[in-house]
DNA sequence: ATGCATGAGCA
DNA sequence: GCTCATGCATA
């Protein structure tokens, strides 16, 4: 088991960090728009203030490729520097600290009875083929809300209703023109309102398609979320460099960084679940999102473009909630229905295998075919979840290093990618990241994880992961 | 809060 | 096959 050591991925060691390259051009290239307010970094010992990661020596560039990671001796030191180059979002936060969830509070109530009318016309409304895949067979799994919802006709294995949310598909393109259209409709009053009686999804006043949100065919044509332009009294709008009124896309870091706060100071504020803030979106614009995006976003772990997509919603949601009497009851609904496609079993992978995926990583990125069956092999993992753990990975570092930065101190943005283009096999397509390459760090050793936005050394503490931090330790 | 998974869109 | 947006499930 621990001897197959380097074959295909030999190869790969020439490529080391492509993928961050490639990130950042994507994430940043892509947006020709959006402009970083500290374009121009130049030291990437700026950027990443590496001081900041002791212990983790920038990593021998090819030492540390343990290809018996697993089976063999499996040398933490290497994990090391990949498990503290995971991310964390450096964004400090200042105000206080409010755990994200005001649990209990959420979905408490329901009525139950709503459940399953909703259910069945979300099935009509749109039932996204699932394929069923093997996994089914081999990972039964079982929603629990499924008792409540009898199960559709074996042949339509209706799985589900992810979320069709009927809703306007132009929307996200859209926003910014239908932002520009009203900006008034969308903060509108609050007026009183309010307080409808909780649970049923009192229509806010202010004539939102409201509730009908689950209701089947009504929510399809939500009206076109507006964006909140005029609401920008939330946001420190003004700060950065592009002002609201704009394209949302055109937000500065520090604005998106300064509404992800305020975001979620109020909604705790106010009594939300990061849960509450995803459903009440769907309520009020008919796009749902899980407890999971909204906690990226307060978070700023999205990408920026996807930040600025975000952003609008969010702040008209504040700006709703804020204004409401009684938000609580008007935006707090529960998730009615319930996907019940069967998704493959969640791997848990140990520690031991992920720190060395996290060294293969850190080797090559981006594995192709040959060298993810070799690790896979390696490690005893399905080919597929070694798939999916680099996708998951690159993505990660992509997230992590987003270029909200407080000013300037660091940048994360530009990925330590050592220029080494090309190599071999999997030569990706890469989307070459033409950013700036810094002298100061040699190209031949991979500077540095992979991406490392952090400034905060407490926050750098949470980003260990407690299993690799044993592992480290012990 | 985050790890692993899914699926659309793209090349 | 990859990226990206997103979410279920779980630590």
């Amino acid at each position: 088991m621990s001897e197959r050591a380097q074959s295909p991925l030999s190869e790969c060691s020439s490529r080391p960090y492509e993928a961050s390259r490639a990130m950042y051009s994507q994430v940043f290239g892509q947006e020709s728009s959006i402009q970083f307010a500290h374009g121009v970094l130049q030291d990437p010992s700026l950027l990443f203030n590496k001081s900041s990661y002791n212990g983790i020596a920038p990593p021998p560039p090819q030492t540390f490729f343990p290809f018996s990671a697993v089976g063999g001796e499996y040398r933490p030191s290497d994990m090391q520097a990949s498990d503290l180059g995971q991310p964390r979002p450096w964004y400090p936060f200042a105000a206080p600290e409010y755990t994200g969830q005001v649990a209990g509070s959420t979905t408490a109530a329901q009525p139950s009875n709503l459940s399953p009318p909703i259910a069945e016309t979300r099935e009509q409304i749109k039932i996204p083929e699932i394929k069923t895949e093997k996994d089914l067979n081999e990972y039964p799994i079982e929603t629990k809300l499924q008792s409540q919802f009898p199960p559709p006709p074996a042949s339509s294995v209706a799985h589900g209703v992810y979320y069709s949310t009927p809703w306007n598909p132009s929307f996200w393109p859209g926003l910014t023109h239908i932002a520009a259209q009203n900006n008034s409709t969308s903060v509108a009053p609050p007026t009183s309102t309010a307080s409808s009686p909780s649970l049923s999804p009192s229509p806010p006043s202010t004539g939102y398609p409201g509730p009908g949100f689950f209701a089947a065919g009504t929510t399809q044509e939500v009206p076109a979320p507006q964006l909140p332009n005029s609401n920008t009294r939330s946001s420190g709008s003004s700060s950065g460099g592009a002002s609201d009124s704009e394209e949302e896309e055109n937000l500065s870091t520090e604005e998106l960084e300064q509404f992800a706060k305020e975001l979620k100071h109020k909604r705790i504020t106010l009594g939300f679940t990061q849960a509450d803030v995803g459903l009440a979106l769907g309520n009020l614009y008919g796009k749902m999102f899980s407890q999971t995006t909204i906690c990226r976003f307060e978070a700023l772990q999205l990408s920026f473009k996807n930040m600025c997509k975000l952003k609008p919603l969010l702040q008209r949601w504040l700006n709703e909630a804020e204004t409401s009497d009684n938000p609580q009851d008007m935006y707090k609904v529960e998730r009615v229905f319930v996907d019940t496609r069967k998704r493959k079993r969640r791997t848990s992978l140990e520690g031991t295998v992920r720190s060395a995926l996290e060294s293969y990583f850190l080797k090559c990125p981006k594995p192709n075919t040959q060298e993810i069956t070799h690790i896979s092999d390696d490690l005893g993992l399905e080919r597929d979840v070694v798939r999916v753990w680099f996708c998951n990975r690159r993505q990660k570092g992509k997230r992590l290093a987003l270029p909200f930065d407080d000013e300037c101190a660091e940048g994360p943005y530009l990925e330590q990618s050592p220029p080494m283009p090309h190599l071999g096999a999997t030569s990706l397509p890469p989307q070459a990241y033409a950013g700036p390459v810094h002298p100061s760090h040699p190209t031949s050793a991979p500077p540095t994880l992979y991406m490392p936005p952090l400034h905060r050394p407490d926050v750098f503490k949470q980003a260990m992961h407690p299993g690799l931090v044993g592992h480290l330790t012990s």
